[in-house]
DNA sequence: CTGTATCCCACAAGATACTG
DNA sequence: CAGTATCTTGTGGGATACAG
């Protein structure tokens, strides 16, 4: 079972954590599949199934393991009806859908400027193949 | 020498990042440090020592991959003054002033909502102690 | 259908030492 | 000062098999 991590290191003597909150919550967000989920869910209520589909890529394991974490961090509220076969929704807390809105400026974002990202790497990549780098 | 991914790694028939501009976004953004220097950058141009200062907690291995990185999606401007010893500033694009934008918006929803989370987990963490988990 | 449990590997990332 | 170059370890994450 993969063990969720404890922030509780907060306020200790460790480097990376010490003061912000920014911190904290960028260990939770600075992930691309929690960042999709969030925003899947922001949609509608969606069972595991259905969201595993529309998160085209993301295998069962890891689906699993985002949506727990979400839970836990009370972004996402799961939702079991021992009927059988079992039936599972998840939909955002309150919580969640608050968080969900940044995410989706950060779509609008991406396709937004996407192409200029795009172009600079272009460029980047052009320059670095005629710039001899030593050896 | 760390090489940077290329996206199109995947590419073609992968499930993963095909049609849409978000995942590749997600891709540069869902990454603890290139949030953390894209807001140190936003507040004034630093030079290498001083935002490894400033992002208390990271190697010099990491900030240069980062920085390389920022500066190939065309989010960071660095310029080389060639002095001796050696003074290398770091500044953020037009690009890159824009994402920081959205980045400062996630330090604010962090510093306002990450206390919830911080409950959120202590009360799932106390029910999954209670709770009786099979082995 | 909704998960757990394993095996496995590539790579993210830290520590350390060296250089122009 | 601003990096490179290595070495090593942890872990994110895929594939697969199985279970309630």
């Amino acid at each position: 079972m993969d063990t969720i991590p404890d922030l509780r290191s907060w306020g200790g003597a460790d480097a990376y954590l010490r003061t912000c909150a920014s911190r904290a919550v960028l260990d939770v967000i600075a992930n691309k599949w929690v960042c999709l989920v969030l925003g899947a869910l922001r949609e509608e209520t969606m069972r595991f199934g259905q969201l595993r589909r529309r998160l085209d890529g993301i295998t069962q394991k890891m689906l699993t393991k985002t949506l727990r974490e979400l839970e836990r961090d009370g972004l996402v509220h799961r939702a079991v009806y021992p009927t059988v076969p079992p039936r599972v929704e998840y939909r955002l807390t309150e919580l969640g859908q608050n968080l969900g809105r940044l995410m989706t400026e950060i779509r609008v974002w991406a396709e937004e400027h996407m192409p200029e990202i795009q172009e600079a790497r272009e460029r980047y990549d052009e320059r670095a193949a005629q710039d001899p780098m030593p050896v």
